[in-house]
DNA sequence: AAATAAATTTAGTCAAGACTAAATTTAAAG
DNA sequence: CTTTAAATTTAGTCTTGACTAAATTTATTT
């Protein structure tokens, strides 16, 4: 018999942003596995949360469960914690990328107000986590994305190079040699609608790069 | 009605280990006070930890607890995580000694051993924590304690300071200014047995100490 | 529109770990 | 050696948050 622990509530609004940052409704099947949770579980808490003293979720039978302006604040005062950590722990204690997620996930819960105040002061106010996600403000508001993949830039636009979103640090080794990373400046010189590929200037030097590695940069248009 | 939290069974082996450093067994009612909790509750834990798996604590009706080796190990490794991360918190984030022990008492039940290696090996290893005391080995062990309070020296003994045991940071701060902070290296050159002032020369300064000060100071005889 | 499939909820069970009140054991005092 | 006090344990209750199985609702097909 599997040991069944326990999930915080945190985790379920944390859960429940992210399953309705596209606007729409998280349903409680969605929500169930993700959480490694059964369905009917869900709906236990969901009940819960909804009529806790200030409701945490908006929930009805058979429509899916939003955040309530309550919910979201907590959902993002985790998701802060939960980047900032990643943040840190890679900058100060020397973590990758891969390893540094499940350590944030368990020190998310439980650090306080002014730990969080320490690393945030002490890493200058970071916008973005080492995965390139942003971090919540201290105020608890998401920022606005101004970045966008560089595969939707074309000929003639130009960009600062915002993050690099892969898992792949062998890539990430390939980009770095090519000067792709964050803070570089770089121009679209031509497109191939065939196959996507971007032809970009960055530096002195003029480079030709697939859709596999453009979708992954992210840009800020300049 | 008060909002019962639940101890982590990590907890009550560490409180054990406290109590019963005197080698003495840990009676209910002293482990129920410290943990905030009924000692009808410490009853019920205490058979539960007794008939572990490993068991974790050796347990007679009546008779108190005292761990077994493996109850010890659990008790070693959370007191090892709490010392080493007060260390690493004031080190790398400024916390003052007063503030350190809520924030490692948190963080202590979830830091992964790879975090507890990297922050033991980003402070050089480091034997005791900021208030003094000895941090557990990687293998689990407790060092031995080679310090001894300075009241207990006497005319012509000399000694290493090898920490402060104060939670008054004004008391700290007069210490610092005369001197008497770790590595410093002092000699008793007199003492009086009617009020146990001890009169010591450190440095090139030769300066008359009082027992509520002597006895915060922690020396290794040299 | 009826039938089937899929998703969700209800109802009731279980384990953990706290609690209270009552019973028991040990310790202390006369 | 009794008696009383203090400490501890037992027994049973409560809450939380999982689970399963059955019932119900919504969605999809024919």
């Amino acid at each position: 018999m599997e040991q069944t622990l326990t999930i915080s509530i945190q985790d379920y609004l944390k859960n429940i942003y992210e399953l309705t940052e596209n606007g729409e409704s998280a349903s409680t099947n969605a929500l169930a596995s993700k959480l490694n949770v059964k369905p009917a579980s869900v709906t236990g808490m969901m009940q819960k949360l909804a009529s806790a003293k200030p409701a945490l979720v908006e929930y009805q039978k058979h429509q899916g469960v939003t955040l309530t302006d309550d919910g979201k604040k907590a959902a993002l005062e985790v998701i802060r914690h939960h980047r900032l950590l990643e943040a840190w722990l890679v900058q100060t204690l020397g973590y990758s990328w891969d390893e540094v997620h499940a350590e944030a996930e368990k020190l998310e819960h439980v650090i306080s107000e002014d730990f969080e105040r320490r690393i945030a002061a002490a890493m200058g106010h970071p916008l973005r986590d080492p995965h390139g996600e942003l971090i919540p403000t201290a105020d608890l508001q998401m920022p606005l994305d101004d970045s966008t993949p560089l595969s939707s830039l074309r000929a003639s636009q130009s960009g600062i190079i915002q993050y690099v979103k892969t898992a792949d640090s062998e890539l990430l080794k390939h980009f770095e040699t090519l000067g792709l990373i964050p803070e570089a400046e770089l121009e679209v010189t031509g497109y191939s609608p065939f196959d996507h590929n971007l032809t970009i200037k960055i530096g002195r030097k003029s480079i030709v790069l697939g859709l596999n590695i453009t979708s992954k940069i992210y840009v800020k248009e300049s």
